[in-house]
DNA sequence: CGGGCCTTTGAACACGTTCAACCCATGTGG
DNA sequence: CCACATGGGTTGAACGTGTTCAAAGGCCCG
């Protein structure tokens, strides 16, 4: 199983104080998908100063809820987060599940956090006092520009997630979500054909917009297809091209029977 | 029907110029709602300075296209327009439907469009070319922040629409819907109850994940409870708190029957 | 070994779709 | 002036995907 490797301090810049209790971006694993991401290395250090404390997570725990004031962004160090938001009658739907390097709590930038956030397992994030970034984006143009980079990617992700819900059939969502993984976890240098699934069948299935059965029958479906092989929430991709096309839509979609 | 009120230059301010042709927030009866929203005077002459040209779009005329290259912003002065994403298979979802004071084009801020917009009807925006608000954020930090809050309620009303998508029945999504735009005109100065549908039957049930007959099925039955009036795209809300209760799920949904 | 939780599987059901016909307003050409 | 075509919208009936309800299986942790 691939787990995210942990933070390691190079002694050699960073000799044990302070400073190393904090983050530092530049040490870290993630700093090429993450916030300082393009950054020369004076303006990691200068991002490096604002950083706050580092904030681990077990399990099930809250990291913010609705309705909680806005103070910091928050980067995923290692583990998984699930975000999800729930109206006036209680029903809630998953938003978002989020890996190390992504950026939580855009959405909260307006007054106060929309959405819950919770680890999936134990987990660790970098706290960013917002007020201290804004102060920081007068002096480096290129962290600003950055940002509304990752901003603009999240409104996209979140209109491919509507393009999902709104036009695809429970096979071809499904293909998404793991397609999906797949890639971020490429990008990590993980495996992107063997996997685990952080999450329960349940959060699959409200972020999918089905049910835990579908969910379910959907996994043993592409088992017996020799798609995928399934163990537990440990997952492997068989046949990547044919879910691509799934995914993709390129591949017809057959009924679930 | 109430019509957006056409743009009105103040002659005692703005004496016929190069400057006339252009958009001017100050005189611009969105102001209020639209980028320059709590801005100092000077500072929303500052961001006039900046204001591209205003561009005039007939009825299915496009704003612009996915991959198009990223240079502007835009505000919708008045008209209507949807923005949708298509995938690699050629379904189309369409993402948002914009209205006077509401801004286009964050979701391509990452490098290029990742969506198109067209208009609903004859519709003019003003253009905002993104490099020249850039420079501008670096001195007017209000606007920055203005911006970032824009921004970040666009994600916001993305993961309300995930909800709806997600979580909602038919019936529900529908009340969602009529509820929203009655809002929008509200807040707009319009009448929250009685007012036209831009859009077709169509780009409603493919914003709502519906077809086209579910749309017309709940019209129906809605005008048949009483809770609206219907007389093709005209629309009264005779049972507001009904709808509202519907929307938000605290009323129960009855099936389609 | 027992209890609790998550997952899987089966069968019946229902919501919304699909397919089809029809309506109605508008526009066009003979 | 009427005949006809077109596009958007409505309505009906049959169908199907995914849900709901139910029960059983498997795993972890006490």
């Amino acid at each position: 199983m691939t787990q995210p490797v942990p933070f390691i301090t190079d002694p050699s810049k960073q000799p044990v104080s302070i400073q190393a209790l904090k983050a530092s971006c530049s040490a870290c694993s993630m700093h090429q998908l993450c916030l300082p991401m393009g950054l020369e290395d004076a303006d990691i250090n200068r991002l490096d100063q604002i950083i706050g404390r580092r904030r681990r997570l077990e399990k099930d725990e809250r990291l913010y809820q609705m309705g909680e004031p806005f103070r910091n962004l928050y980067a995923v160090r290692f583990g998984h987060f699930k975000t999800y938001q729930v109206n006036a009658a209680g029903e809630a739907q998953i938003t978002g599940f989020q890996m190390a390097g992504e950026l939580l709590g855009m959405d909260a930038i307006s007054g106060n956090h929309h959405c819950d956030a919770v680890a999936l397992e134990d987990s660790e994030v970098c706290e960013i006092p917002f007020t201290r970034l804004e102060e920081l984006f007068g002096e480096v143009p290129a962290l600003l520009r950055h940002f509304h980079r990752i901003m603009s990617q999240e409104i996209t992700r979140e209109q491919n997630v509507m393009l999902l819900l709104g036009n695809m059939r429970a096979e071809q969502r499904f293909a998404v979500f793991l397609v999906n993984l797949s890639a971020r976890y490429a990008a990590r240098g993980y495996s992107p054909n063997s996997f685990q699934l952080r999450m329960s069948r349940e959060d699959i299935g409200n972020y999918l917009g089905l049910t835990i059965e579908s969910v379910s029958r959907l996994l043993s479906r592409f088992k017996k297809q020799g798609w995928i092989q399934v163990d537990k929430r440990e997952v492997t991709l068989l046949d990547p091209a044919k879910l691509k096309a799934l995914a993709a839509g390129t591949d017809v979609c057959s009924p679930m029977a």
